[in-house]
DNA sequence: CCAGAGATGTTGACAGCGGTAACATGCTCT
DNA sequence: AGAGCATGTTACCGCTGTCAACATCTCTGG
C-alpha cells in the first residue's frame, strides 16, 4: 500500500479520494482526470488502468458524495432527543430532511456532485461498494415507515410517499444553492426551509 | 440583418440562437463557444465582442430557456376548461406544475440549461431583455393568488407557499431527469408526478 | 466629403482537457 | 527463471476557453 517505485498500490482509491477532494471544492466539473492523477503523485492516463472514462471516476467519485449525504442524515436521525412514537418519527423524517438541506448548503460540491447523473461503466470491477445502509433514499423510506408504524401516517398514504417528501426537499435544495432562490438571505432560507418542510408534513 | 461580407449585422442574437439548439440537443455542456460561432458563420472569438466570457453567452442562453419554460406554463394554464372559482383556481395550478415536469421531460437539454445556474456578465449592455410576465416563479405567485382570492386557501397560508410548490415540482423534475428516478418506466412517472401534485394540493 | 475613431470580425497562439496508441516496468504464477 | 499480465508512462490528437494583435467596416465630427 505503500508508495512503491512505479505501482501505487491503490490508485483507484487514491483517485476516487482525490476525486472526492476536487468535487468538494468546485463540485462535479472540477473532477478532472488529470488533476486526479496529479494529486496521486501519477501521470495522466494511469486513471484509464482503472477508470473507462471520465465520468467513470466522475461516478465513483458521485457514489462516494451521496455516502457522505446519507451519513449525515443518519448522524442528524440518531440525534432527535427521545419522545411519544407519534412525534418522534415526525422529528426523525425532519431531522432527514434538514439534514439534506444542510448538506447541500453546507457542502455544495459535494451535493450537486452525488447528482450530476454520472453512471458508472457497465463491465467493470463491482466498483466501490458503497457503505451499505447509506442510501439516502432507502433512509427516507425508513422514517415513511416509522411514521406508518407509529400510527401517524395512514397507511394508504404510504405508497408513494417518499417521491412528494423527497421531491419537496431535493428540489428546494436545488433551488437555494444553485438555482432562483441562490442569494436568498439567512433568514429567508430559513423560512423557506421551514415552509416547505410544513407543507410537506401536512400533505403526506 | 441580411449577410453583409463583414459585419453580421446581428450577431449576438445569432449566436443566442445558435446556443438555444445547441442546448436543446445537449444541454448546457453543449453550449460551446465556438460551436455557437460556428453556427452562425462567424469565427471563434467573434462571441467575445457580444459576450464577456462563455458563462456570460450561457447566461443569455439560460434565460431564453427560461422563457420557454414560462411560455409553456402560460399555454398550458389557458387551456384549462372554465369552471367555478375554487376548482378553477387549483385546476390552473396543477397545470403550472404539469407544464413544468412536461418542459423537463420533453425538452430535458432546455430545462437543465435554464437551471444551470449561469449567470450573466455584469457591466453589459442590458443583455437580452426576457419576454415580460414569463417568468415562472412570478406565474406559479400569479396562481397561488388566484387559489386565495377564491377563497380556496386560506390567505395566511399564502405567504411563501411558492416555496412549497416550486420544490417539489422542481425537485420531482430533477429527479426525474437527471436523478436516481431517471429510469422510472412512463406510468411509474405518472404516477409519482400524481402523488407528488396531490401532496403539494393537500400541504398549502 | 472625408479622415479618423470606435465597433466588429479574423488569425494565431497558448494551456488545459478527455482520449488513443505504443511503449516500459514491475508483479505473479507456473 | 521466464512468460504473461497488470499497471504506469510518454507522445500525440482534437477539442475547448481565452488572450493578443491585426484587419475591416461604419459612423460621426469637422
Amino acid at each position: 500500500m505503500e508508495n512503491r517505485t512505479y505501482h501505487h498500490g491503490n490508485l483507484r482509491e487514491a483517485l476516487v479520494t482525490a476525486g472526492v477532494a476536487l468535487a468538494r471544492a468546485g463540485g462535479p466539473e472540477a473532477v478532472v482526470l488529470r488533476a486526479a492523477g496529479r494529486e496521486a503523485g501519477v501521470s495522466h492516463n494511469a486513471a484509464y488502468r482503472h477508470f473507462a472514462s471520465h465520468e467513470d471516476l466522475l461516478a465513483a467519485v458521485a457514489a462516494r458524495c451521496m455516502d457522505r449525504l446519507g451519513l449525515l442524515m443518519i448522524r442528524r436521525t440518531a440525534e432527535v432527543a427521545p419522545a411519544e412514537p407519534g412525534p418522534l418519527a415526525w422529528a426523525r423524517l425532519e431531522a432527514v430532511g434538514r439534514a439534506y438541506i444542510d448538506f447541500a448548503l453546507t457542502e455544495h460540491g459535494w451535493f450537486r456532485t452525488a447528482f450530476c447523473g454520472a453512471t458508472p461503466d457497465p463491465g467493470r470491477h463491482p466498483a466501490v461498494r458503497p457503505e451499505p445502509g447509506t442510501d439516502p433514499y432507502l433512509l427516507l423510506a425508513a422514517r415513511l415507515d416509522e411514521l406508518v408504524d407509529a400510527g401517524a401516517l395512514p397507511s394508504e398514504r404510504r405508497p408513494g410517499a417518499e417521491y412528494g417528501a423527497w421531491s419537496a426537499v431535493h428540489g428546494l435544495a436545488h433551488l437555494l444553492t444553485d438555482g432562483p432562490l441562490h442569494d436568498l438571505p439567512p433568514d429567508g432560507i430559513r423560512h423557506a426551509v421551514d415552509t416547505v418542510l410544513a407543507t410537506v408534513a401536512r400533505g403526506l
